[in-house]
DNA sequence: ACAAATTTAGACAGGGTTGTCCAATTCGTC
DNA sequence: GACGAATTGGACAACCCTGTCTAAATTTGT
């Protein structure tokens, strides 16, 4: 029965498996519950298996908790590295190209469901574990905001934008992109394709009202005339 | 009797005075434990009274989660409209009108014991009181983004602005206000004066960029890309 | 088919919480 | 000073949850 070359799932067939469905349950439980109120009975009955393999496994309720805000912190991190990567670096309409980029970060990032556990997790527990969330907002905001705001200091150097800042121009396009989600995120919830969609629309046109190339403030070095 | 001196300090010192502070200590041990960790006797003890005052007044530890919630809305509502009151209608200098008044709003009303703590209970609870919730969606953000947007909406009208879509406009720029203190605001942490200083400023410089005299509004004609 | 490892169900102790009841005490008022 | 209402502290039962243990059943590799 062991099809090709599997160097080593003999043992993580049923046991890995089980494993990652106790981790997926508890984010799952967690969230909806809180760290205190969530029950590992119910976990275990979630995921699936009985409550002394949740034990086996973890050994911990709170090993368990940080076993899964790490799990979901290295699953959107991944994410969101690799929605960075389809940045527009030579847009042609430059847009239509970060409208469809910052709906693309949304859905696969922000508005799944790793992204709304994790960002539930943060905000409900984040203060009992500081070690933890350091941690998180090291390995995540501190990096993911850099590689954004590189790539908005290149289409700056390339002459299609006009950026003082380009760690502030990030932020600020990550929260004009989600400015009409904010309730939606706040109470956990999933907005629809459609509000995603028009959120980012607006948000990149303000942002592109505002860092087209073309005017305003204080431009500070020699740049390419725009067209 | 007591008319002559304090009219209303002595009467309700005892009752009402308890009352309040048993709402105060409860939502400041339901931000903190989160609801299903609060329990009665911490928050009994917090607010300087015994238990069964704190059952007596309220009756059951959800009666008092909803008391804590409606409490904190009214007065966090209460707040935003005073603020709202005080947008630069006639600015004299416009950048730094808006600048001021961002700052009020978040020292006021976003980042004050009370703002904080209405987040944090909305992102922890929201999805388990639907109907409360909604109300506070209702009777918060529903009423006061509209007051906001009919704020600029006139500032457009007396030629200050370009403004498409006031709504539209009122959301991005409270989101660009607060675009530098998302994820302090995420951990429930409390801003340092100079960074709500800093975030609103460059949040209004760039909404100015954006709505000063922008003839630019519908340019766009283009298919909206799928992922 | 056999043996080792894993999983399961259930029981169990220890600890903690909610909500009630009650007698004693304090407080505000007449 | 005395009366009534509110408050207090403590005891209490019912319940829930965590984490451990054990013996039986199941899976897995050889």
């Amino acid at each position: 029965m062991k099809h090709g070359v599997s160097p080593d799932t003999f043992p993580p067939r049923s046991h890995e498996a089980k494993r990652i469905s106790v981790v997926d349950a508890a984010a799952s439980v967690f969230c909806r519950e809180g760290y205190a109120g969530a029950n590992i009975d119910l976990i275990a009955a979630e995921a699936g298996v009985s409550r002394q393999t949740v034990y086996n496994h973890h050994g911990d309720k709170e090993k368990l908790f940080m076993a899964v805000v790490r799990d979901l912190t290295e699953r959107c991190n991944a994410g969101i590295f690799a929605t960075i990567a389809t940045f527009p670096d030579q847009p042609i309409d430059l847009e239509a190209d970060l409208i469809a980029f910052a709906v693309r970060m949304n859905r696969n990032c922000v508005c799944n469901r790793d992204g709304r556990f994790l960002r539930k997790l943060i905000q409900a527990e984040g203060e009992r574990y500081p070690e933890l969330f350091a941690e998180w907002r090291e390995q995540g905001p501190g990096r993911t905001w850099s590689a954004l705001a590189a790539r908005f200091a290149r289409l700056a150097y390339a002459g299609h934008l006009s950026i003082e800042d380009p760690d502030v121009a990030a932020r600020q396009f990550q929260a004009l992109v989600n400015a009409e989600l904010q309730i939606t995120f706040m109470l956990g919830g999933m907005p629809t394709e459609e509000e995603v969609l028009r959120s980012a629309t607006n948000g990149v046109r303000t942002f592109l009202a505002a860092f087209v190339a073309r005017k305003t403030t204080s431009v500070r070095q020699a740049a390419l005339a725009p067209a």
